[in-house]
DNA sequence: CAGCATCCCCCCGGATACTG
DNA sequence: CAGTATCCGGGGGGATGCTG
């Protein structure tokens, strides 16, 4: 049904794949307290202050979800004054191991990135106070 | 002002390197599009029936976004019919590449968390049915 | 301390129509 | 073919107030 008529299945399977990982973890949030939690258990208030500009609701969600998903175990302790301690599940932690690859990667690039943003940005300034249509059709093909 | 008290300095890294990967990819199409990108250089109405679902504007803003991060370059070739190409930059490849292990662990895991999530939502439906307190605050600890 | 319920705003992103 | 411009609805997510 879906109208992939060309592509090589492994294109498709690297697709779905994304999609998948994105609904796991390309929310705002699950990433970043999987990052905290892999350090150890962790109450509730120790990540709401941990991940900080989360909010108490948004932390509950997420947390929801990554128990949901397995990556994580919620423990509650009848104590006083009481508290619940969440710990990565081994699956939990094996995700945060993949992660990583994409974490250095971001640290290594980041400079690189900045760089590419300033001048794509100072190039579009450029692009509109000129107003060169020439620039935007015309031979800027490379080479190769 | 953002009360990482006692946070070890590794935590926040982490935490802010997970902030940058998702204002990267972690939207909902980026990951897709360098995924169909990955095997060569695509043209717009390719990436738009490749990548089934992503709309005429989501595609464009999306690859402006990675073109802006110097992810892919955008080649317009002034033939008839007119067609731009985009392609991943030397860059665009390594993200990809660092995040393989993600998709890989997602294949690999895909079936524990729909059982994660099978077995949660079960227990929750019970937990409701039978509306057991005592299920939410007594000694539920895992005995690991 | 941990978490649910409610209200509400913003903006992501889809649909549609128009251009070079 | 490869976009841009505009409208607009749904839901992600913040703020606040209340429970066990």
């Amino acid at each position: 049904m879906t109208a992939t008529n060309g592509e090589p299945p492994a294109v498709r399977q690297g697709a779905g794949r994304a999609r998948v990982v994105l609904g796991l973890v390309g929310d705002k949030w699950s990433l970043l307290v999987v990052c905290h939690l892999d350090h150890g258990p962790r109450r509730f208030t120790e990540l709401k202050r941990a991940v900080d500009g989360i909010s108490q609701r948004m932390l509950t969600v997420t947390l929801r979800g990554l128990e949901r998903d397995g990556l994580l175990t919620r423990t509650v302790h009848n104590v006083m004054p009481p508290h619940v301690t969440y710990e990565l599940t081994p699956m939990g932690r094996t995700l945060y191991e993949a992660t990583t690859p994409l974490l250095r990667w971001t640290t290594e690039h980041l400079a690189d990135i900045d760089e590419a943003r300033a001048e794509y940005d100072a190039r579009a300034e450029y692009d509109i106070r000129a107003d060169t249509p020439a620039a935007r059709s015309a031979g800027n093909a490379p080479d190769r």
